[in-house]
DNA sequence: TCTTGACTTGGAGTTCACTCCAGGTGGTAG
DNA sequence: CTACCACCTGGAGTGAACTCCAAGTCAAGA
């Protein structure tokens, strides 16, 4: 697959799919004789999963180290996953820090319904 | 209360308090006749509120709108809980994107740990 | 054969959200 | 009186994460 159709695929734009694969953020794209990038199963799985976590807030450092480590092999299992779990962790405090913003939200309009509600009263006395 | 106290208080430097202020992101604070802010009650709930909604990441744009409607009074009631509302299903919706994703890396750091277990097999074996 | 279009590169430019800086003011301590 | 300190302003600088650009290559179609 080109980039085009990737670029369209992931609705990234493929200066950001270059961007991505220059700092290391997704493994080298294989190339065909023309030095034009040709996507495999793979490099798709890659890129989908990089914009999942980028989605998600996971810093561009902590993903280039797992891609780096992951391009190393199998000696670095055990490094890959504690990577992922300390990545975990942070993303369950960021979800719980914006879970207790959200109940914050709902109580703000909780009471400007209530403000609206008095309005309300007041126009059903005019 | 003056800045040095406020950027103690709310971990916020002074010149970002300074920036929040000029571009509407809080409203104006007090000063003294020397020209110097005096952060009275109101103003540091604002500071909290605001920073509290950042970090949720609530973008600038809204939160500056909801300021200056706050600004034009009673008049803006419904206005500012539509607004509230709207931003309150944005959280909502990447929190729950975010919980996939922390979903999808459970799965991951799960599977790490069954490779784990088939390498502490082989070194059992051996 | 010429053009068109999708791709390539290295490097420059842009936007956002701060962050820093130079030059200035006013109040207090020695 | 002088020094110092915390604050003021307008404007320039910074780092992250893209985003754009110029100049070039290649293959397919008229």
């Amino acid at each position: 697959m080109r980039m085009a159709e990737v670029s369209a695929k992931f609705e990234l734009s493929q200066d950001t799919l270059r961007y991505y694969e220059r700092i290391g953020l997704i493994p080298p794209v294989n190339r065909n004789n023309n030095g034009i990038r040709e996507y495999n199963e793979d490099n798709l799985r890659w890129v989908e999963f990089i914009k999942c976590m980028r989605s998600a807030g996971l810093p561009i450092e902590a993903l280039i180290e797992y891609v780096n480590l992951f391009q190393q092999g199998d000696c670095t299992l055990s490094a890959r996953k504690d990577l992922l779990i300390e990545q975990r962790e942070q993303l369950r405090l960021r979800i719980e820090e914006m879970v207790q913003t959200m109940g914050r939200l709902d109580s703000k309009i909780e009471n400007y319904g209530q403000s609206l509600h008095e309005t309300e009263k007041a126009l059903s006395r005019s």
